[in-house]
DNA sequence: GAATCCTATTTCACTAGATGAAAGCCCACC
DNA sequence: GGTGGGCTTTCATCTAGTGAAATAGGATTC
């Protein structure tokens, strides 16, 4: 990688990254992923995606394939195989966030039923937040579809739950709320998720900004607090007796 | 693995691959798979499990470790990370299997319901099944927790359903009951899932041998085959226009 | 029916970049 | 203070990944 040594003085930079990874293993990666959120996908287009030749590509996707991480179906196209799917099924039986949507799972229920509003828990993911679990609001007009989705740290109220500061004892998880951050007539209600530690995801409530107001949203909100709460005991308390 | 030793003199077998596809790629992936399927586990631990030297196992998990499809714990140990959790669940919104699952959901709660059994939906992994979904039945004693795990198409009930030919006109799909292929106590009934062109995947209901026999067999098997051609139906029909 | 255009696939010479043995480090435990 | 086990870094070696270009395989147009 851009030897470039410096054969007088002082370094030109200070080189970012003077560890190298596997360019091959990234790519592959990349090109799964690209496969995977476009759902099915050719291979130009997927090379194009990654930005690498089209052989090069399809090198790798034929990699992938006889993995059985992808599948080519009825004709060219890529897109999601079994391999693939065993392991997505078993990134939420083990893990941390199995833990994590153990414990929140009744909570989100309960949470749903009596604020009348789609629930969600999100994690973080660098500078974004990804929604991993949802369930819905009872009410006809309700907010749904962004599991899987993810959205900027930066001026929405999941982004300030997830970076807010390990709790202080005694004190009560603080409430974000925000309106229009990412589609105008949305309101979120958010606050932080603890382990013991620190913030280890966040808990949402999304609705319609016109129900979500006033004693509605006040209500919510203090319902989304206790949940919170009960959430992070049932993190921090040792032993799990459901699955 | 173990690469044929550049033998001396005469190549003496055929060379199986000539093809060369990303050896890093394949242990990053592999890597992947380890650490995702046991949860959390350390680097040494890791690299034996993939049998490659820790250095180079090292490299790999850091690379999968910025992209943040793995992440440390606590201290040292690796688990599933934000961004492969994001993939996993794009996984099941997109690809053919998301079609599957759509379509099969509401009738896995309904079979489920009326035959008091658990229900789950694989699909074919090379010469394994996957389970990939499942509405669990509402006895207090019931079959519980196989979404995910991988069983060999051998011997097995779901196996010889992933097997099956392509539906001839006119024809029910064939049911294939097993006792004891993978557990001694657990009766399988399976009948194939098709999409018009052939078998796409496979409907089990799984219970214990002592209650899944007699009438309540009959009634069950009736039931899942009714299930399986009404799934089908709704796999072949709706013209998507979504892309 | 030929011409055109687009995508997938194969080939091949080159060297970037992956590899792993060994040495060094850090910590926990004795 | 010592010892062992796992994690991390280094570095010389050469594998094995790379991509430009040529080829094949459709589909669509004229």
């Amino acid at each position: 990688m851009t030897a470039a040594r410096t054969s007088t003085t002082a370094a030109t930079a200070d080189q970012a990254a003077p560890l190298h990874k596997s360019r091959s293993a990234e790519r592959a990666l990349t090109l799964l992923d690209a496969v995977i959120t476009q759902g099915s996908i050719g291979l130009s287009d997927a090379a194009a995606e990654v930005g690498i030749p089209t052989s090069t590509a399809l090198r790798h996707l034929r990699a992938l394939l006889d993995s059985g991480h992808l599948v080519r179906d009825d004709l060219g196209r890529y897109s999601v195989g079994p391999t693939f799917l065993r392991l997505a099924l078993a990134a939420f039986r083990a893990g941390p966030y199995a833990r994590l949507l153990a414990a929140a799972q009744p909570h989100l229920q309960h949470l749903a039923t009596v604020t009348e509003e789609s629930v969600y828990v999100a994690v973080r993911d660098g500078v974004n937040a990804v929604y991993i679990a949802t369930v819905e609001s009872p009410r006809a007009i309700r907010h749904v579809g962004w599991v899987g989705r993810s959205v900027p740290l930066d001026g929405t109220a999941v982004g300030a739950a997830l970076r807010a500061a390990p709790l202080a004892p005694g004190r009560r998880p603080e409430l974000n709320v925000n309106t229009g951050a990412i589609e105008s007539d949305v309101t979120a209600l958010t606050v932080p998720l603890y382990d013991g530690d620190g913030v280890i995801g966040a808990l949402s409530i999304l609705g319609p900004a016109d129900r979500l107001a006033g004693k509605r949203l006040d209500r919510a909100g203090a319902a989304l607090i206790e949940a919170a709460e009960l959430i992070a005991g049932a993190m921090t308390a040792p032993v799990e007796a459901a699955r």
